[in-house]
DNA sequence: GTCTATATCCAGATAGAC
DNA sequence: GTCTATCTGGATATAGAC
């Protein structure tokens, strides 16, 4: 019976993003050694046992939302580089979007986190520890890049392309801290302000 | 007799400071549940067991740094407040200080990321939430009021104080996140950027 | 698939020799 | 004061009933 296989892959597959769902905000906030799975399992509403009918180890979870995490940034990434669109446009509809998204999504705020976390951190299991160091370097050259070409068409102001690139990425760790530790505020930040820094026509 | 037990009051001091500088590191990296006393043991070249004669739990040593770190924010901020300089002057001292105490400094940048860390977790001891709570208020109310009076001057763009208060602390964050993380990279991010954000006149 | 109960392991904290 | 050895609690992960 092929059909109910499938359908019961679905409604486990379904399960997972449950728990990924739950873990993703305690892992972002409290660190892969602050989380416990019976917190995971609470903020689910399953038992405590039933989380490792899903998932082989705590690990396995925590690996799972960093890949996520990362293959979404890795997108937008690639997405933002293709936009028919000048580099200048392009800084504006980054910050545009990453801010507009953690204050309308939570989980984008916390996914941030959670790549801040990670990067921060040196305890991970080695292989994620390798898998992050590599998957990290795209945005920044990525937006090194959009700073380079928007500085020759004299859009963007003048300085160290990789610094830039690092405060833009700061900038947005930053916030993403911010965010996720005040839920309750819902003015977005100034995203004219964030402009000024780069672009020398806003 | 009185000297000696000065003396070895102050031996005992010494040893204190030398297991919280040894814990700073790792508490702002990894985390209140992420470090493990013997890594601090170890970091600190003493027995796992020779910690708890100067101090009497891990929470202890983490309440001990997040009380330094915010003593030494607090005095800053209030510093800042007195000196004789413009509101413009003041946010320029600021950022310049920051920054180039976390590029020389490693330490520096890890009691911010230790304070970041701090208030972004919910795990703490309940105690220690309420007082991180009540502290972190000052910085940002003390930024918060030099924007406004640099506004006034014409010194500072407008928009919301409020909101550009909590983008200076974001982007200060983020900042020694990133300094935390790389301890290799020497080249200070660049302040001129960093200004462009909230002075009309850099 | 979901639960409860339990085995196992590991880290915080203590005891006691030197 | 410093160490090694140990107690203890709690969290991961497993076993087994339903």
């Amino acid at each position: 019976m092929p059909r109910s296989k499938k359908l019961s892959d679905a409604m486990k597959e379904e399960r997972r993003e449950k728990i990924l769902k739950g873990a993703l905000r305690l892992f972002a906030t409290r660190g892969l050694a602050g989380t416990k799975i019976s917190d995971i399992a609470m903020e689910t509403g399953m038992a405590q046992g039933l989380v490792y009918h899903y998932y082989r180890s705590k690990d396995d979870i925590y690996t799972d939302l960093i890949s996520t995490a990362f293959e979404k940034l890795t997108y937008a990434c690639r997405e933002l580089e293709k936009l028919p669109l000048s580099p200048a446009e392009k800084i504006q509809r980054a910050l545009e979007g990453l801010i507009k998204s953690f204050w309308h999504n939570n989980h984008t705020a916390f996914n941030y986190l959670l790549i801040a976390q990670a990067t921060a951190t040196d305890t991970l299991p080695e292989k994620l520890k390798k898998s992050i160091h590599r998957q990290n370097k795209l945005p920044y050259s990525v937006i090194e890049d959009i700073i380079k070409k928007g500085q020759k068409d004299d859009m963007v102001w003048e300085g160290d392309p990789q610094q830039l690139a690092i405060l833009f990425w700061s900038i947005i760790k930053g916030l993403a801290i911010h965010r996720s530790s005040h839920k309750d505020t819902t003015i977005e930040p100034d995203i004219h302000a964030i402009k000024r820094m780069f672009l020398k026509r806003i």
